[in-house]
DNA sequence: CGGATGGTTGAAACCGTTCAAAATCTGTGG
DNA sequence: CCACAGATTTTGAACGGTTTCAACCATCCG
């Protein structure tokens, strides 16, 4: 089954609970710049092609070339790539708000996938549209741009993670940043939230085994640091998780920067 | 020493060696586009103001707010980031024709530090004239956004190799990345070229230890897929070395996208 | 109820680290 | 040109974090 055939019955079924403030994508602009009504119109316009995708289906294959640019409106999807036998990494996760690659479209191909972890839906906005905003609305191109240097400064830290920290460190640190993200949107109840990771996909993006990061796990809900009923995580003792990981809240700009 | 009082001798003091040809961030543009004489003269213009600096020094330190962008036009610089401890990881090299960072200036500050790892020159080129060809220069914007794209790509291959390879198939495929950039802006001859990084440099960029690069080192050199005299470096073998290191030349994204 | 998927456990093996010391190289001043 | 200090590379041995393998258990779902 392709996405194409799937999307037949969803697509144009324009979904009103991501409209104006349930719309996360606009929810994470506004974070970084003063948007005005032309601007946040822009927005709710863009994203009413919508689709829905079951879980565990690549979005955009590696080696594709995309020629439209996609923005998660609920789900969990990430980026991999596979090695030749098998081994895979993950190398980020794109939770409501984010998006498939903002000018993918100027280079040739896809080097790594995108798949979806949960059901999820998308929105498609095409490349004029995108080029349209560029050149009618500076401050929203602004607020893009800020999106991926964050994107960019996400990936830097996960390679210092994986690079630099202890099994025990490195999950607590991806667990915190996880945290701290789905707060910017807003999809925080208390200190609890949607994880939806097998920990077979958590291996995957920590570069550990199943078996470490089952022990690991255990580890931190031995120590009262965390809990997890069902597919939710439940952080219990914030500080320590993040001083343990040594978190540094820098790298996700969640404060705005000089434009607003 | 800060840098400041370093450029008082050098800052304009135009080094005529980085003109047209020989200015390596053209070289790097023109892969991407067909760039007009318009671009080509904004380009040798915008480096105009060079400074010298010594290795081993700090270009842009963790949580300073950078008002410019600097290129590299020589030497050889990384990004890196410490952990508390005096744990560090390398996060990214930059070579000649490199950026540090092209919009750095929307966010608050930098959450990160740059340093030279050799004697390097590095122009900065004002956020005002950056500003101005995006207006201006569409073609030089798009191949700018290329290079970040890049940057990225790259970045995302060094989760992949941290995260999922051992360190003999590690080390060589940082080995043949750092031949192909090279390459790419004609820092080759044969098959050699300038690797001026101690083993302790190498090892925090791979997340190992000195005295696992030490081995990897040798075995690679026992197995004559490399040879190394005193800071060059030669690949004897580019074919096996390319094989072990699963190297999928893809993301470094050398062919030029649609634009060109 | 049966099969699949994901989580948990134990034991053994291994890759890479740590520690500590020796060897080599580099630059500097006498 | 030598002497010397400091940094970098190299070596050996012991340790340990993480992986691997191979089960077993739990849960979900048709």
């Amino acid at each position: 089954m392709t996405i194409e055939e799937l999307s037949q019955g969803s697509a144009h079924n324009r979904n009103s609970r991501f409209d104006g403030e349930g719309n996360p994508w606009r929810r994470k602009l506004e974070q970084f710049a003063e948007l005005g009504s032309e601007e946040l119109e822009w927005i709710d316009h863009a994203i009413r092609d919508q689709k829905e995708i079951p879980a565990d289906l690549d979005v955009i294959h590696e080696g594709e070339r995309p020629d439209c640019v996609k923005v998660v409106l609920s789900g969990l999807l990430c980026r991999y790539t596979m090695l030749e036998d098998g081994r895979r990494q993950i190398t980020a996760f794109l939770i409501p708000g984010d998006l498939c690659d903002l000018h993918v479209f100027l280079l040739q191909k896809m080097d790594h996938a995108i798949a979806t972890l949960t059901p999820s839906i998308v929105a498609t906005v095409n490349r004029e549209e995108i080029l349209d905003a560029n050149i009618r609305l500076p401050r929203l191109t602004l607020a893009l741009w800020w999106t991926t240097l964050v994107d960019e400064a996400v990936l830097r830290q996960w390679v210092v993670n994986i690079g630099r920290r202890s099994a025990y460190e490195r999950l607590s640190h991806l667990l915190w940043e996880l945290y701290l993200r789905h707060a910017a949107v807003g999809a925080i109840a208390g200190h609890n939230f949607a994880l939806p990771l097998s920990q077979a996909q958590l291996a995957d993006t920590l570069g550990l085994s199943v078996v470490h990061i089952n022990r690991t796990l255990q580890r931190l809900r031995k120590e009262k640091m965390i809990e997890i009923d069902g597919r939710r995580l439940t952080i219990l003792d914030p500080n320590r998780l993040k001083a343990i990981s040594n978190f540094d809240p820098t790298y996700l700009h969640q404060q705005a920067g000089p434009s607003k």
